[in-house]
DNA sequence: AATATAGTGTTATATGATAACATAAAGCTT
DNA sequence: AAGCTTTATGTTATCATATAACACTATATT
């Protein structure tokens, strides 16, 4: 088996079995501790956002996140204010862009090297970050090979994740469909 | 070395030193007869717009495209033309999105299995796609480990290919920048 | 307190993509 | 070839994502 990240273990993640307070938090406090290492502030603002942010582990969308923004504050929220909290996070290394999405998800391993590594759930909408040293040790290698200095990796794997595909098959052989309000649940 | 795709060679594609000509018009073979096999219609619309997208090795913009195709037709082009003409050579499997970019470039292997792995240079703005079977191998076993299936898959590595890096290692004991117009030059 | 810096609010607009419906062209059937 | 069906394209409107520019406020520094 390949390497991966610590806790918390990406298939409880995608179980929905896990306590996601204890993830939230978690963030949270690391998040803090990440900021003031850098000498960066986690204003009011960007400590919401961070939190809305890790309300599940699907990617979201700045604009879903502008209203829930809005809902919390009853104030209006503009565009570039979330943005503008979204780069700072990211700046931090404490989210990540999906680009096959145009969302955003809260890093799991901030301390880290920032490699952008996910396996997106097309049925369920979780995204599962991923590290793994001899892939990693491939793409160097391929980098290397082709005389190329990488400044930023995405690697974006899309397709089911282990209960979904497990799910989707019971349907094939039940004759039905277990996994309808599945992609509903957070986490 | 890990495997690459066959010819041509991306390092020249990078060095401006190839014959551009002979990619389009390579291209432009193949795409008919992927077309033919899969009983497709590669219209004259949609065979402009590929030949429009393979004008260089940079991925291009929907926008962009958008105003050539109108430029050499004296027409009016609105989006939907333009992306259905993509979508169309999307799934055919003629040209790949650099979901980093919103661009859109020729694929270069278009018979092989289709994976989206990228190097794009920030510098010179070109995007070469690879493949390297041990890389994949790792990419499977990644999602083999985490029980996921995989239904499409993005590598895109940013960052500087071998003749910009070199160029710019020059810059720095030079102490002028040799590279200015660098990015105007199209392959 | 005065000043500088960083953060946020606000308006407008750029950029990328799609929905819905109308028209035209290509392929089939007779 | 005439009529029908299917596929492709044209057209208008709109949605979705993101940023520029400038005003104002809060925080930090002196």
């Amino acid at each position: 088996m390949s390497s991966r990240i610590a806790a918390p273990l990406p298939t409880s993640i995608a179980s929905c079995q896990h306590d996601h307070t204890h993830c939230i938090a978690t963030a949270m406090v690391t998040a803090q501790e990440v900021c003031t290492r850098n000498g960066a502030r986690l204003t009011k603002l960007r400590e919401q956002v961070l939190r809305l942010i890790w309300q599940s582990h699907k990617p979201l969308g700045a604009y879903p996140l502008m209203e829930m923004l809005a809902h919390e504050s009853t104030r209006r929220v503009a565009p570039p204010t979330v943005y503008r909290a979204l780069e700072f996070l990211l700046d931090q290394g404490l989210i990540h862009r999906i680009n096959t999405l145009n969302a955003y998800i809260g890093c799991t391993h901030p301390r880290a090297d920032h490699a952008n590594n996910f396996l997106i759930c097309e049925h369920c909408g979780v995204a599962i970050e991923f590290a793994a040293d001899q892939l990693q040790q491939q793409i160097n290698n391929t980098a290397r090979d082709f005389g190329f200095s990488i400044a930023a990796q995405s690697i974006e794997l899309v397709g089911r994740c282990e209960q979904c595909e497990t799910a989707q098959l019971q349907v094939n052989t039940n004759g039905h469909n277990d996994m309808d309000t599945a992609g509903d649940g957070d986490d």
